[in-house]
DNA sequence: ACTGGCTCCTGAGGGC
DNA sequence: TGCCCTCAGGAGCCAG
């Protein structure tokens, strides 16, 4: 599933489309998302002229006058920008749909995804108002990670993949973060020094920025507003690259499950 | 306050 | 072809 930088090129993919136009209508083919799709939603958006399309998170932020749609794509959901004719495909869920004659068209196989409504400021809704800072915000450095981190024992990859600790860092980027910086991901927390606390603070921007620019990763699912795929799998380091020689030592990849969630790295490049 | 484990759901791929 | 297993870009929620 996307992760910052999927969900950051969607939003780049889809604002054009959205911006400064009215809505026609949501068309909504399946409610049952995370959480069901608001049955008031539909009647908050129609007619409704889009204001901005922001990202906080992982989360799209789809803000009008009468207030803020609340996007995430879980792990396997994609928007498409559509002709609203264009007849749709099975979990293609909802449509919003512009006066221009374009649609913003969801797709999500598991359902992980949610559509939600809020009239308050996006930041205070209950999902958002608990998120640590964006990755790539001045709020997030190595002397932030360092304190995050003090007391910690949890293993260095979980404390990056934990939104109270920084958003947007999924299961690619945690490994791959942790292979530029040089940290085992079994590291506990608590034991990062400052020097490596500001190495992988920097990992962490430096990955997430390269991917934004090429498009985020694609594995599976994940394509684009234009239904384009990212481009990023090629400069993966280590993620699903497991017995394959790594591209700067040549050790071969190791992969085990950290936390439920599969974890790559290197032995020799990523030492305690 | 932390930590680890479970859960939602569909589809792809491998082994037999 | 089919069946059964494992695994998959997330993250809220719960018990201990």
């Amino acid at each position: 599933m996307p992760e910052l930088p999927e969900v950051e090129t969607t939003r780049r993919g889809i604002a054009p489309a959205l911006l400064g136009h009215r809505v026609l209508e949501l068309k909504v083919r399946e409610r049952r998302l995370r959480w069901p799709i608001p049955a008031l939603i539909e009647s908050a958006l129609r007619g409704q002229i889009v204001r901005s399309v922001d990202r906080r998170a992982k989360y799209l932020l789809i803000g009008c006058d009468s207030g803020t749609a609340i996007v995430h794509l879980g792990m396997s959901g994609s928007l498409r920008v559509l002709d609203c004719d264009a007849p749709p495909r099975t979990h293609d869920h909802w449509d919003l749909c512009l006066e221009t004659g374009q649609c913003v068209r969801y797709h999500d196989p598991r359902r992980f995804g949610s559509l939600l409504f809020t009239r308050q400021d996006p930041d205070r809704h209950r999902l958002l108002a608990v998120l640590a800072p964006e990755p790539l915000s001045e709020a997030f450095d190595g002397a932030y990670l360092y304190a995050a981190s003090r007391g910690r024992s949890v293993a260095v990859k979980a404390l990056l993949m934990n939104s109270r600790i920084v958003v947007g860092v999924g299961n690619i980027y945690a490994s791959e973060a942790l292979f530029r910086a040089g940290v085992p991901p079994t590291l506990p927390a608590g034991r990062l020094t400052r020097e490596r606390a500001a190495a992988l603070a920097a990992a962490v921007k430096q990955v997430l920025a390269e991917a934004i620019r090429i498009g985020g990763t694609t594995l599976r699912d994940y394509v684009d507003a234009t239904g384009e795929p990212g481009y990023f799998r090629q400069e993966l380091n280590v993620y699903e690259r497991a017995g394959q020689p790594c591209r700067r030592c040549a050790t071969p990849i190791r992969r085990r499950e950290l936390a439920q969630r599969s974890t790559y790295w290197c032995p020799r490049c990523q030492r305690r």
